[in-house]
DNA sequence: TCCCCGAGTTGACCTGGATCAATTCTGGAC
DNA sequence: GTCCAGAATTGATCCAGGTCAACTCGGGGA
């Protein structure tokens, strides 16, 4: 956006600025921290430029230094298993957290690889712990933020189907797009089909089939990467996640 | 000790001094604390009695209070979906917390139910946020568990095949029996076919199945609840999951 | 402009695991 | 001991989604 592609370093203190100027500020770790304690933060907070499409954040097996707060563009997380199969994790859009896997065994337990330029905060480990003692709305925010990972990872994990699968990463994409602002039914995807596969352990032409399908019954427009939810009700239909209306009925079967 | 407070429930003062005491001082929360500081802990935490097995811990919706930290026997949790089927999330053995992922959201996200007869610690949250706030340990101590969670669910996604899942579940139950002191390759499993067959998305049939064909292999040897892990090196192998010696190499495709 | 290459789609077929259906265990109640 | 209900196993079929293959699309570079 704003920034000098000519400068290798970008003027690292108005960096640190960052925080109070951020328009993430809501969604980031300062949430509701006054202006005192968002200074401390801010003190240990290193924003990093533009990082291009394929560059790595971080790798699996590395020792955990940082977290890594995305604040523009998108960031996918993935392991290799034992066989050379890439299995994707997650994908973590502006506002969102990365590499909180790692603490428990000081080193990261994934992979980290930029999906497009992307543009990120990363806040060494060591010095959040000492932060957040003194802050205690961080440390709140720090684990709410991990109590929602570890819901959204259970969520994931309850989808049988394959379309209640795809469905449920597109309700869960679009929740995310509006709380950053975003329009939530006009979903530009920055990840290729692949990689939604591999998230939702399909296989690419599984996904592909499921847009053509979606879009056929006319609850998705689909264009390539930009989709349009065009029947919210019908994806949460499909969806058979949780979401605390919680009457437990038996609704129609299913509308295939 | 610092429980002066007369309670309506039987010997809460003696409950209370659980945490000095309890075997499982060094999984649960205090690890490396200093009396000091797990005196604090003690101070709220309630220790509760037999739990018979089908008796609910907590329940979905319900608003969040508290963590359980499991002091013998077993906890399921699992939620309902939208369709009335059951999706069980995880079991949580002596050493393991229950809740957590309630934290964000003020309600529990799940049920949690004793799968038999089990004890429990229940750590009302808002006093442990005080606590943690007090407590540097602790406050580490609370980041590295929900970060084992995490991890925990990240590699469970990354499983494909029912074979694959069922040797990384039980892989993962042997290394927790062996944290808390029991033999790793003798597990007493406290849960019926049925709930392992829904925590890995499976039949129950197919579970059944892949008992009866691990142990025809030699792998396992299964009777009923009592499953002995015969040749640990052969489980590594179907269970793909990461295990950090990550060198990435592609090896032969596959060997099915 | 054309060429190229990876992304995405579509079709044909096959298989792993679900489903349906008995049957056998097993432990608890009496 | 006997009875019973739920747990587990085993067998027979079916189908959702994987796999293999061919094709189209679209964007970037010379």
């Amino acid at each position: 956006m704003s920034s000098e592609r000519n400068s290798k370093v970008v003027s690292i203190a108005q960096l640190r600025q960052s925080c109070r100027a951020c328009s993430l500020r809501d969604l980031c770790l300062p949430l509701g921290l006054g202006t005192d304690d968002m200074q401390k933060l801010e003190s240990i907070v290193h924003a990093r430029g533009p990082i291009r499409a394929g560059e790595h954040l971080f790798r699996e097996g590395d020792g955990f230094h940082a977290l890594y707060a995305v604040k523009s563009g998108a960031v996918k997380t993935y392991t290799i298993d034992n066989q050379g199969r890439e299995h994707v994790l997650g994908f973590h859009i502006a506002g969102e957290l990365a590499g909180l896997d790692g603490i428990h065994s000081g080193r990261n337990r994934c992979n980290a690889v930029a999906l497009q330029s992307t543009a990120v905060c990363a806040v060494p480990f060591a010095r959040l712990e000492q932060v957040i003692h003194e802050v205690p709305g961080l440390q709140a925010q720090m684990l709410r933020i991990m109590s929602r990972e570890l819901s959204a990872s259970a969520q994931l994990a309850t989808d049988h189907s394959a379309e209640e699968r795809l469905a449920g990463f597109l309700l869960s994409l679009s929740k995310r797009y509006a709380r950053r602002g975003l329009p939530a039914n006009l979903l530009s995807l920055p990840m290729p089909r692949r990689d939604i596969a591999s998230h939702l352990r399909l296989a690419t032409e599984t996904v592909s089939r499921l847009f053509a399908q979606l879009q056929e019954s006319g609850v998705l427009a689909v264009r390539r990467r930009e989709v349009e939810i065009l029947d919210p009700e019908a994806l949460h239909a499909l969806g058979a996640s949780f979401d605390l209306d919680g009457d437990g009925q038996r609704r129609t079967p299913q509308l295939r």
